[in-house]
DNA sequence: ACGCAATACTTCTTTATGGC
DNA sequence: GCCATAAAGAAGTATTGCGT
């Protein structure tokens, strides 16, 4: 990640260009997105703005001359024009964005049957998603294709980062737009009502202080990144934020200092411990950028207290599943622990972080004896050495003392393994199932009733059991792991490895 | 106009230090 | 132990100057 110089026109610009074209101020703000309007939009959306002009800009090494066009409020997030009137449309997933309101989103695009583009780009996040917008492909009518969007913006156009929803290879942006039939057409947003000339930015406004939209280009990549943590593990405590991030601690207090200070994050204490979390601000930062609710983000992750007057504790928190959080607290902090020391660990051992999702992404639902089932992991991770790759869900647990309750935590994941294509379908590979309880002994009655429950259903959870203390000891990657068939403490790591 | 090398400048990071 | 800050170095990018 790196910060990358960008370029406005000015006003005197703008009004050059109307001279020249021999145009009307009228006629630029219908050919061209100039008005302080859009200008705030793009700017609220920088990171993705960026994103998607590299594509653009691949696109164009393979067919220049293209026209670009930005949308406002359509599910494209731009549309292409190659030289020979053939289209393409772009659709970018932000990491915030939920997968619900995205799988609505490319239904809102598939219902557009007028303004069907030749190709639909589509831009991901990580790797989960992008199994998942892959399935979505397969039911679209429209031809389309998929990149993760750290592939999507080396841009090279030989650099095969496009997958086909249901070709096994990738290709790249040449062989796409050479085999592209048919010109398409792109959709047409209505002109603003009230168009306004945009404003010229000040070059100075470089610090925090500087107008809300132009924060996602004041905001350093670093930056940027801890707020993408944040958004995915609030009440985080500093030190297990300086894990996650793979940095000092001295630069994680510079890095949430200078956060703090423009009201991005905030400092709350529960628990006896100083945590972090993002702001209603911070919040909306991030919504605008990946075009997803405020309002909803907020609802979901604002700290801001229900009753203002009332002290800060959990039962005040507005915001739903911080509040849930908030509640478990040890819990929560304890999964914060374990990735943060995974993270710490798996880095020295040169092993790379692929991802780790929190509890709301690592969420699995699928179908089951016709029902539709889910398992709820408290998170689900990547690891990869060079070509191995190495997945897991955590559960944090505890509270399962007695057999039954065992049994009834166990029961999501019999089902979810049962059949044996479906992990190995939605992962690419087989992820194993890592359990941690506080306490040893709960650990070694847990694996009896594991053992006796797989012979029963005569399923196969690739099972894993630890306790805190042996975790803590050794750490997540040492020899702390015991299975049902192996009782012997062992370490997970070159065990679970995947092409 | 283009390519290449040198230089200037950013950004990120670590270590050291001191206050609470 | 936690947090803030300073200093200083490493790595990378942008800009300039030069030759063709």
């Amino acid at each position: 990640m790196k910060s990358t110089r960008r370029f406005c026109l000015t006003e005197d610009g703008l009004d050059w260009l109307s001279y020249y074209d021999e145009l009307t101020l009228d006629d630029l703000y219908r050919r061209y997105p100039v008005s302080s309007h859009w200008q705030r939009i793009l700017l609220e959306r920088l990171d993705a703005v960026g994103t998607i002009y590299r594509v653009a800009s691949s696109v164009a090494y393979c067919a220049s001359p293209i026209q670009l066009r930005w949308y406002r409020a359509l599910p494209l997030d731009a549309g292409i024009t190659l030289h020979d009137g053939r289209t393409i449309g772009v659709i970018r997933q932000g990491a915030t964005s939920d997968r619900t309101s995205f799988a609505k989103r490319v239904w809102r695009q598939e219902k557009t049957e007028v303004f069907v583009p030749s190709l639909l780009l589509f831009i991901v996040p990580d790797h989960m998603r992008f199994q998942q917008t892959r399935d979505l492909l397969t039911r679209l009518s429209q031809p389309a294709v998929v990149a993760l969007e750290k592939e999507a913006v080396l841009s090279s156009a030989d650099y095969k980062a496009w997958h086909h929803p249901r070709l096994s290879d990738p290709r790249n942006m040449d062989s796409l737009i050479s085999t592209l039939e048919g010109l398409g057409r792109l959709p047409v947003e209505p002109p603003l009502s009230r168009p306004s000339l945009p404003k010229s930015l000040d070059a100075n406004d470089t610090g925090f202080d500087a107008p809300d939209y132009l924060l996602p280009s004041v905001l350093k990549p670093a930056e940027k990144r801890v707020l993408d943590v944040l958004a995915d593990w609030p009440c985080i405590t500093s030190k297990d934020l300086t894990g996650l991030l793979g940095v000092s601690s001295a630069r994680t207090a510079e890095l949430t200092g200078s956060l703090i200070s423009a009201n991005l994050v905030t400092r709350v204490k529960m628990n006896g411990r100083n945590r972090l979390s993002l702001t209603d601000w911070g919040l909306s930062v991030l919504a605008r950028r990946d075009r997803t609710s405020v309002g909803m983000a907020r609802k979901r992750w604002s700290l801001f207290p229900r009753d203002p007057k009332a002290p800060f504790m959990w039962q005040n928190i507005s915001g739903k599943r911080s509040r849930q959080l908030a509640r478990n607290m040890e819990h929560t902090e304890a999964v914060h622990w374990f990735n943060a020391y995974l993270a710490k660990q798996a880095r020295s051992l040169n092993y790379r972080i692929v991802q780790f999702d929190p509890p709301h992404r690592a969420t699995r639902y699928f179908h089951h004896e016709g029902k539709l089932r889910s398992v709820h992991p408290d998170a689900f991770g990547i690891l990869q050495k060079e070509k191995s790759r190495f997945m897991f869900f955590l559960e944090w647990e505890n509270r399962a003392v007695r057999p039954v309750t065992m049994a009834a935590r166990l029961a999501p994941y019999l089902r979810y393994y049962s059949s044996p294509w479906r992990p190995r379908d939605e992962h690419r590979g087989l992820p194993i199932v890592l359990i941690v309880f506080n306490d040893a002994t709960v650990e070694s009655r847990f694996l009896g009733v594991a053992r006796d429950l797989m012979d029963q259903t005569r399923v196969d959870v690739p099972l894993w059991v630890s306790n805190s203390e042996s975790v803590e000891r050794e750490g997540p990657m040492g020899e702390v792991w015991r299975s049902p068939d192996t009782l012997e403490p062992t370490t997970i790591f070159g065990r679970q490895v995947h092409e």
